[in-house]
DNA sequence: CAAGATTTAGGACGATTGACCTAGGCGCGT
DNA sequence: ACGCGCCTAGGTCAATCGTCCTAAATCTTG
């Protein structure tokens, strides 16, 4: 009834449509739908659709931080740091085989749409990329290596999950993910590489 | 004049604003005009959405097909024709960073409209895949492995693609560039790689 | 040039879109 | 118990969506 408890429902439906069915393709009235709320209803949360999208980037934002600093704090090493950001893959395997990666899509429809919110969305990106990045620093790795490596693992699990979801491929997915589980093991060491 | 002519026109439109605006966001109208047709004449042509849609996949399917058959004929090697394909990243490097791979982003889309014509925008994937193995056979190596570096290299780009139109970061798509001629480098022959 | 087929223009359709307003119900504090 | 402010429901708005129809213009062919 308190109205951030209805506003947090309408982002978390948002957040999931807007995922499922792309960000374009989904409605006021199939959120309202999805919430069981009437639309006009509706216009008092969120002044319009731009508002709800602002809002369910600034939650993924800030669950990405989250889970980003619960991986620090949990204690293991930066090497099984980065391997949990791999993990994401098969921990996500069936949702990723059908609505692709999350960040990816909506960066991609964003773009496409020229909307203003596409810089907020690419955020997502950069929390990763420079988390990943400061994982490899701490292996030893200077700031370019480190953030050449990042930007390495960010774009290759993007491009697992695209493919994988487009050809309906979910073998690829774990072979791809062994083998950045190896590619994180030979970079154990600065020196260890070429 | 010849409805052929005028269909191919409509097709040709079609094909460049699916990819710029997205194929959800492309109105018959915004076809139209592209065009210069009254939005009443290309029910002629095109009796439904889907059916344009159709019809720029086969067009898709067709350019890409004749693409790949050109590397074949021109009398490179396997390892040049590869590059070839590495090589698309850089010729279309500003339309990628605007608006994505066209392929990966079409997918996506269709994924999410869970779109019947999918699996067939996934043609143009399975294209490059199974062309992308047939070089990496002739370069020695077994059916599994250069099916597993085929996938490989088309993932890869595919992320590059996503990446840096998300984050606007061109420098990176010419520093995977680079590594990714490194790599079919290093798997010139079957024994170089571990 | 006449007759038939092909191509075009423009409008109209029902549905749905994002946006907006207003009247009423509910809970809280006094 | 009363009034004020937060919240909700339902309806309306113009615009646009994909689809469809009809009549006129154009081309082809005998």
């Amino acid at each position: 009834m308190p109205a951030s408890d209805t506003r947090a429902a309408i982002v978390e439906a948002a957040d999931r449509l807007f995922y499922e069915n792309g960000f374009a393709s989904t409605s006021f009235a199939d959120i309202a739908a999805a919430v069981k709320l009437s639309r006009g209803n509706f216009y008092y949360h969120f002044k319009s659709k731009d508002e709800i999208l602002a809002a369910v980037i600034a939650l993924r934002l800030e669950r990405t931080r989250q889970m980003l600093e619960r991986w620090e704090a949990e204690g293991a090493d930066s090497e099984g740091r980065i391997l949990s950001f791999i993990d994401i893959l098969i921990a996500n395997r069936a949702k990723i085989m059908r609505f692709g990666c999350p960040v990816g899509t909506l960066c991609n429809e964003l773009a496409k749409l020229d909307h203003a919110a596409g810089a907020d969305a690419a955020r997502l990106f950069t929390l990763f990329r420079d988390w990943l990045a400061r994982q490899f620093r701490a292996l030893g790795h200077s700031e370019d290596e480190a953030a050449r490596l990042a930007m390495h693992l960010l774009a290759r699990s993007q491009g697992v999950a695209t493919l994988a979801s487009s050809i309906g491929d979910e073998a690829f997915i774990d072979a791809e993910v062994t083998e950045m589980r190896g590619f994180v093991a030979a970079h154990r060491r600065p020196a260890a590489h070429a």
